[in-house]
DNA sequence: AAATGTATTTTGATTAGTCAAAATGCAAGT
DNA sequence: ACTTGCATTTTGACTAATCAAAATACATTT
């Protein structure tokens, strides 16, 4: 059985190799994992024997099926538990990563089920990240559209935030443009770099581009 | 912190605490860990030197008032999830104690006192165990009954069942002898050394004395 | 081509927890 | 008092995970 390190190592991979295009830096766990690079090689090496992972030397690591399939069960635990905290233990959404981070370790997949079911098998986390399925699918998020790039003057709903700092999740809590927030974009103005958007109280936000980038929309349901 | 490997000897010492009174032999904790004598002496002395417990020599040890207070934390946590995985998520109870033997290491006091909450504040677990409270309190079960020493042809309810072997515990479901469940002693035979009870149901069920010794009852609410 | 800077690897050490097996202490039984 | 038996301790070794600091490789700049 994995340890809950080897575990941690294994979603950090798996969290970074979108944006890697499937080889993930050694860097990347450093920064993930908080420890230093020695360390990291060190694991990494450990887990290439034992075919979780590979290790291209001065490249950085890559999934291996086994690896990808252990660390989207780990993923897959982290948001159902989060999204449990928040929806049946009514924590804030701010405060359950934190949680989540050490449950994903200790609840079984038997626990997980029941979880599951008494969620009634939801397909996002409080952030709007997608569960992977208990076959280990995941939906594919690579085409979704932010508040930089959306429609203008159409009714939208928020479907997921980006970045998960604690400060930027407070923000959001703050302006409501929390996932299932109804928004419109009534102007984006590429030079100034703003944009100009409106919740449904009629209260007006203003938003960098790079700010409005994180804010994913979708259709009003 | 303590990890839980600590956490694991804290809770096992306080168990055993009654029956050996106050000083609890090596050997008890390594039945309870299920480790070899020398890995129990090598910990022992470690938490020693952190105040965690006091260790007499080639005698047993003894939890300080910080080890205990650490103690009956984990012990709650441990009843607490137990019973939120029986109440809630609708788990069989022959198997939350495994679960919740790693999910006491895992959740917060932050999330603790939320599923304290939505429980209602339990004071017992699902096998009639006292949950402590968040300051450590923790109800005396000495003078509890059981249906080898309770009043005849008397509306009784089973309140606590002592032994928790898997095996036990199927016997107990099998019966209906189960925490909440109504019964009635019919006779105590010393000599042949066997109980006569009845259910609610009007199923009769005959135990030895040894066994009836595992049942505790108590006045019908 | 040489120099620089940064990412990565190597080396040596540390901590927590564990086992195997030998040594020791102690309470009982003879 | 001597022996036996068992619980406990000691000793030496091992694994997983980590850090500090020195060494190395490689891409970029000069
Ligand atoms: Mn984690
Ligand atoms: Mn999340
Ligand atoms: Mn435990
Ligand atoms: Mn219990």
């Amino acid at each position: 059985m994995a340890t809950s390190t080897v575990e941690n190592y294994l979603k950090a991979t798996l969290l970074h190799e979108q944006e890697c295009d499937g080889i993930v830096p050694m860097g990347a766990l450093v920064e993930a994992l908080g420890v230093v690079p020695g360390t990291v090689t060190t694991m990494v090496k450990a887990m290439a024997t034992q075919g979780l992972l590979e290790h291209e030397s001065r490249q950085g690591v890559r999934l291996t099926p086994i690896g990808r399939a252990l660390a989207l069960g780990v993923l897959r635990k982290h948001r159902l538990v989060e999204t449990f905290l928040v929806q049946t233990l009514k924590m804030d959404w701010s405060e359950v990563h934190e949680e989540a981070e050490a449950l994903e370790h200790a609840v079984s997949n038997r626990v997980l089920e029941r979880i599951d079911e008494f969620l009634g098998r939801p397909t996002a986390d409080p952030h709007g990240d997608p569960i992977p399925d208990a076959t280990g699918t995941i939906a594919d998020t690579a085409a979704q559209v932010t508040l930089q790039g959306s429609a203008i003057n159409k009714a939208l709903r928020v479907t997921r935030i980006l970045d998960q700092t604690p400060d930027f999740l407070a923000y959001v809590q703050e302006t409501g443009l929390k996932p299932g927030a109804w928004v419109k974009v009534v102007r984006r103005d590429e030079t100034s770099g703003v944009v100009h958007c409106e919740m449904k109280t009629g209260q007006k936000i203003t938003l960098g581009l790079p700010v409005a980038a994180k804010i994913v929309v979708g259709a009003l349901v």
